[in-house]
DNA sequence: GTCTATATAATGATAGAC
DNA sequence: GTCTATCATTATATAGAC
C-alpha cells in the first residue's frame, strides 16, 4: 500500500513521499524525517535535493499542478474542462495527488489560489462554449456562476472526508462520486424547487 | 480593528484572541505566545487557564459551534437551517468566528466531523419539509443532495479567499456574498441547461 | 490569577566523511 | 549522491514567586 519504492530516482521517491504526507498530515504536521522514511532515505538527502522543507513543498505543488494540467495542452475548452473534471473524479487512481490538491486549496502557499483560478479560468470558458452551443442557458452574472460551479466542483475534494461520512463511507471513492452523480446533474438540469416562488422573492429583496 | 480587549474576562479575551489567530494562521502556525499577546496576558496564563494549546482549541471549538447552534435551540426545522444560513452569511459581523470555522471544516479535529454532520442534518430536515410543503422538488437521493448542498453551503467559508479573488475582491463580504445569492438561486430554481441531454446521457451511461 | 524564568522536546537545517 | 552526527531554533509546557 506504500508509495511505489522501485526504480524511480530518490528525488521523485523523495517528492512523492512528500505529496502522501503532505497531503495525509497537512505541510506544518508533516515531518521531513517522515518523508525520508518513507522514500527509504535519510532526511538529510532530503534537504541536499530540495534545499528546504518550503522548496520541497514547492517542487510537490509544480508536479501535482503539471499532472493535472498536462492534458489540457493536447485538447481545448470544454473537453480540456471536462478531462480536468474525470481526471478529478478519479479517486482510485489518483488519491495522493487529489489529497494533496485539497491541502493546497485549503492552505495559504498561493499556490492552491492559482490553481483555484485556473479552475475558474477553464468553467468559465466550458460555460461560454456550452451556451453558444445552446446547451446551457445564458445565465446571467457568468463570472459569478463560474467561480461557484468551481467551488462546486472541488468541494468533493476538499470536504471529502466529511461528505463520505454524511453518506456513510470511509473516504471519497469512484463510487460514492458515481453515486453522486445522476442526482447532481438533476439538480443542475431542473433545479431543486418546484417553481420560482423563492426566487423571486430574492429578487424583490435584493433587487427592489 | 483587534478583538474587544474591553472588560471581558482574561479566560475570554484569550480564548477571542485564540479563535482569531487559530483562524487566521490556522492551528499549528499560531503560537501561544501571539495568542496570549493580544489578550494583553502572559503566555504562562494561557496555559494555566487551558491546560494545552491542544485544549484551548477544544475550548474554541466548543464556543464556535455554540454560538452557530444558539439560535436553533429556539427554533426548528427549516426555519432554523435557514437562520443558521443567514449567520454564515454574515461575514461583517462574524468574521473571526466564520474564518474559524472554516479551519475547523478543513482541519482534522474531528469537531470540523461533527460540525459538518449537524449541517447535512440541519439540510436534509429542511428539505423534507420545503418537499412536503411543496416547495422542493423530490429529488431522488435526499441524503446525496442534502450532503452535496451542505457542502456547497460552506464552500463560501472553506475556498472563501479564493472565491473573493476570482471575483475581483480581497475577502469574502455580505457585498460579495448578495452579489451571489440570485445568480445561484437562479440556477437552483431554474437549473444551468436548457434541456435534459446531458441529464439522460448520464443517466444511460450510469444506469444501464 | 498572574507573572518571570526555565526546562524540555521536537524539528528543520548544516558539517563533514565516504 | 548519500550517510551519520550535531547544531540551532522554536515553541509548548512547567516551576515557583507575588
Amino acid at each position: 500500500m506504500g508509495s511505489a519504492t522501485d526504480d524511480l530516482t530518490a528525488r521523485a521517491r523523495i517528492r512523492d513521499a512528500a505529496i502522501e504526507l503532505f497531503g495525509r498530515d497537512g505541510f506544518e504536521r508533516a515531518r521531513v524525517r517522515d518523508i525520508a522514511e518513507r522514500a527509504g532515505v535519510s532526511a538529510a538527502l532530503v534537504l541536499h535535493h530540495f534545499g528546504s522543507k518550503e522548496q520541497l513543498r514547492h517542487a510537490c505543488d509544480e508536479h501535482v499542478t503539471s499532472a493535472l494540467f498536462a492534458r489540457k495542452e493536447l485538447l481545448q475548452g470544454a473537453a480540456a474542462a471536462a478531462e480536468i473534471q474525470a481526471w478529478l473524479a478519479d479517486f482510485e487512481g489518483n488519491r495522493p495527488q487529489l489529497t494533496y490538491i485539497a491541502r493546497m486549496l485549503t492552505g495559504d502557499s498561493g499556490a492552491g489560489a492559482q490553481l483555484f483560478a485556473a479552475l475558474v479560468a477553464g468553467t468559465r470558458q466550458m460555460m461560454d462554449e456550452q451556451i453558444d452551443a445552446g446547451v446551457m442557458r445564458d445565465v446571467p452574472d457568468r463570472d459569478v456562476v463560474a467561480a461557484h460551479l468551481a467551488t462546486w466542483g472541488v468541494a468533493p475534494l476538499v470536504l471529502g472526508q466529511h461528505l463520505a461520512a454524511a453518506l456513510g463511507a470511509d473516504e471519497m471513492s469512484g463510487e460514492l462520486y458515481r453515486r453522486s452523480t445522476l442526482p447532481l446533474m438533476d439538480v443542475l438540469t431542473h433545479g431543486i424547487y418546484t417553481d420560482d416562488r423563492l426566487f423571486r422573492t430574492a429578487q424583490e429583496v435584493l433587487e427592489p
